[in-house]
DNA sequence: GCCGATTTGTCCGTATGTATC
DNA sequence: CGATACATACGGACAAATCGG
């Protein structure tokens, strides 16, 4: 839990934007008034500015002020945001999640796994396969590689549960970073045998590398979503140049 | 194109990173070095820095130093990065486009369109139907949805070559954030018309809404991919709390 | 285990440039 | 033209994490 001063002011702006306490369209206050406002530095507000811009909350104008361009979306199916557990993302969108492990064994990275996963050849991994199912249906299939020598004494039972809280709870590993790639492939057999596809023949898939606090990767994870329960989202900003 | 000091050092940066002059999983000078060897003040050295640890190219490990974690990506299919034009795209992918405008239209939003796109009803909208080939293939379909008084003299003749260049050199528009939703969806008889489907019954869909720099929201498009020929690529960091 | 050197994280105050009105 | 607002840059201070002796 951040204490630091920019972190408040980013959550208490983030909050009066959500709640409408400023308005769609209308101008922040400056940043003057809100150096005034939160008496701190013009550096500190910039920086809670800054985070805000880049969720695309607002868009600072040269010479004009910092206008509020945050709209509320309707979130229908599951939408993936931040790095986050399935645990995490079916609490933000208000639905029961439950985990079926399917499988559970501990594998050495060759050559092709290597390439796919961005692990090095030979590194002792813990594979595992799950099947997530949100409000009783199963909808999404995870395959999760995991680095051996730290996710140690990682059992079926706690992949049930919620790996993560496990590594950050129990080992007190910082996860950092999240790469991902967003593609759509065609459904499998091993899809077709565990989730009523409902007549789609493809699925939406995320790959994603994870590092931890020390830089190393720890986490490949390829996760399958039928496609009528996934949504992600992104904010881009153009760099000129 | 941005002359600020920051944005040289993180271009600099950034191509010694991607040329591997730094490898992977080394650390990079200290701030101070950077400081020597750029002349410049930390805040400069720890913007450009900050850039890329967004980008996904390095991770500050707090006390002991900036880690590379940059592995460079295959890239086979279609890739989606941040806010660029088709063709910009097509460039970056090495890949020949062409665009065939299958329609031109102007219209007005009404209750339907309003909550379909983020314009207010009663908006007056030029739409655009547009069937993209990749290297003489059919493979992206899109939908857009201008604001008409800010593309005033828009014509067929212009979306067959590029709207953002017409946009950003004619006008002198500034395209400036973008928000972006990706979801798959079921491929509609329209799909099918213009694009060989090759078996596939889904179509990966952007759905975006991009704003100028005055914070003004002038396009809504829904960019429709076939499966094979799409990635999409993101970075993700962890906030703690 | 402690101490000091190094390195990143946060915050401050100030100066100057540029865009808007 | 001057006032206001955001953009960039500098230099300094202290905190927190890491590492070696």
């Amino acid at each position: 839990m951040p204490k630091a001063k920019y972190d408040h002011i980013y959550r208490d702006l983030k909050e009066k934007i959500e709640s409408e306490y400023y308005i769609y369209q209308d101008m922040l206050p400056s940043e003057h008034m809100l150096i005034r406002e939160y008496d701190c530095s013009r550096n500190t507000v910039r920086r809670a500015l800054a985070e805000l811009a880049a969720e695309g909350y607002v868009q600072p104008l040269h010479g004009k002020g910092v206008r509020n361009i945050f709209q509320p979306i309707e979130q229908t199916s599951f939408t993936v945001g931040g790095i986050e557990s399935f645990k995490e993302s079916a609490e933000r969108n208000r639905q029961k999640a439950s985990t079926e492990v399917v499988q559970f064994a501990e594998i050495m990275a060759d050559r092709k796994i290597s390439r796919k996963t961005g692990f090095r050849e030979g590194a002792e991994l813990i594979y595992i396969q799950r099947l997530r199912f949100l409000d009783g249906k199963p909808l999404i299939l995870d395959h999760n590689y995991f680095l051996k020598e730290l996710v140690k004494d990682l059992t079926p039972e706690i992949a049930a549960r919620s790996i993560y809280d496990y590594l950050e709870g129990e080992l007190g590993v910082t996860i950092a970073t999240s790469k991902r790639t967003l593609t759509v492939e065609r459904a499998t057999q091993i899809d077709e045998k565990y989730i009523d596809m409902n007549d789609y023949n493809c699925m939406a898939v995320i790959s994603s590398q994870t590092f931890d606090d020390n830089g190393v990767q720890f986490e490949f994870t390829q996760s399958r979503h039928r496609p009528d329960y996934f949504r992600f989202q992104d904010v881009a900003t153009r760099r000129k140049g």
